[in-house]
DNA sequence: CAGTGGTCTAGACCACGGT
DNA sequence: CCGTGGTCTAGACCACTGA
């Protein structure tokens, strides 16, 4: 009872730091300006450079800040918005999207991705990798599942993987009528290839959405598309979404 | 080119620690089993506690682990899917939702969401605070604006704060005729009250789910909620979304 | 090559939960 | 009260980028 404090909670520095880091983002950086770097900030607020590295993740999750290996700390752009469900169904890329097709090759599908496909467990289906590009920076990277029955028509002539047949796959796969798709978005981190495609480091967070595919009464193909987090603001419906900033928003002048 | 190296990749010690305890999660543990405390498993593994540690927030961002303060570490169940976007056009928590009122103030919004309310920046809206509860667990706390004009029959006999004007506000607004609704989705960090609200610390991993419902030919509502990243998946459309693990998902016997 | 962020160490103390 | 995870320090070395 002796003391006279009232709240009595301490905040941790790095929280404290993070707001002010945050604050001083607002009024005193442009976007894309580099920061001193993690050595000089952390002799400045007098924290070790832990502490600071803390702060500075946390604003890099939330989109304020970008990190690069041996160029320095810069301030992020606003997230981009990037259209991921919309009202009319389409198949993944069809209409002038900024997917591009990399590569496809056979591949027997984690079990879970069999089940929800109804194919057997050590059935090959078609595995496409896409990459998503979006003002010239990729946002995504997508791995396509498709069984062998969604793709009947597949033409032997074509190649047996590579840039060529992931556009044959996919050209099959847009005849079939769509009846729905389903879709689901959770956190996860990067695995190394995904990272490479993504230009990030193995392990970055990342928005996982799982989409299935309902065509002629079953699953005719499943997508897990990995999305940048720090970068990508996923937007579902009829508009763009809204973007909810974090304040005041000024600019260095 | 002397030197002969096919990958000289020296993967990092805490990515491949998280790899081994992954597949000993999947192997060796059951749900809810409690690990080894961080000082102990360090010690065994032959690494700084704080690389120990680095592995266990990445297994607890992907929803593997769950770490609680004074209590320990133990194996995270899967994650709960959560329904956010249904077909068929609702307004929030209309249909026996799980969805708890807690408060409703009068607060004047930040600027961006004023400017998507298309309200003046300075006019005050209703602030209606709720929870979301899935098997006696907060997955999720909104922050509900809703524009003076989109409820005006709101009586002033009601408590101007508090659960019950909360309900008086949802009830007034569900009269409305819902045209569409428009959505996005990003990552977040929890602010201080959501994180008291979600039993999680400051700072913890969040989805921010943001939702505009359009009636009467303009924006009505606006909504931002907070999911936990751990312990959600965010689901959309027809079906409950796929589940898709990580590993064999063997356990204990 | 110099400078950046990324990894890692071996400690210390603190806040919290349960007993 | 003890044991847990959370915070913090002051170093060291490594991997990458760009000049």
């Amino acid at each position: 009872m002796g003391t006279t404090q009232l709240e009595s909670v301490p905040e941790p520095k790095y929280w404290h730091l993070k707001t002010v880091l945050s604050e001083a983002l607002d009024s005193e950086f442009a976007v894309g300006e580099i920061l001193p770097n993690e050595r000089e900030l952390a002799a400045r607020f007098g924290v070790a450079r832990a502490t600071l590295r803390q702060a500075l993740e946390q604003l890099e999750l939330e989109g304020r800040l970008q990190r690069r290996r041996g160029v320095g700390t810069t301030v992020a752009p606003p997230r981009v918005g990037v259209a991921v469900g919309t009202e009319q169904r389409t198949w993944p890329g069809a209409s002038g999207d900024d997917w591009q097709p990399r590569d496809s090759v056979p591949a027997v599908p984690p079990a879970t991705v069999a089940d929800a496909l109804e194919t057997a467990r050590d059935e090959e289906v078609h595995l496409v990798s896409r990459t998503r590009m979006t003002h010239g920076q990729p946002v995504a990277a997508e791995l396509l599942y498709v069984p062998r029955g969604s793709v009947p028509a597949l033409s032997g002539i074509d190649a047996p993987s590579g840039t060529a047949r992931a556009r044959a796959v996919l050209r099959e796969l847009y005849r079939l009528r769509l009846d729905g798709e389903d879709r689901a978005v959770e956190l996860g981190s990067a695995r190394a290839d995904d990272a490479k495609a993504l230009d990030r480091l193995p392990g970055a967070p990342v928005l996982v959405v799982t989409t299935r595919f309902f065509a002629e009464g079953r699953t005719a193909a499943l997508s897990v598309a990995t999305y940048r987090a720090d970068t990508c603001r996923l937007t579902f419906g009829d508009g763009g979404g809204v973007e909810i900033h974090h304040g005041p928003e000024r600019q260095a002048s």
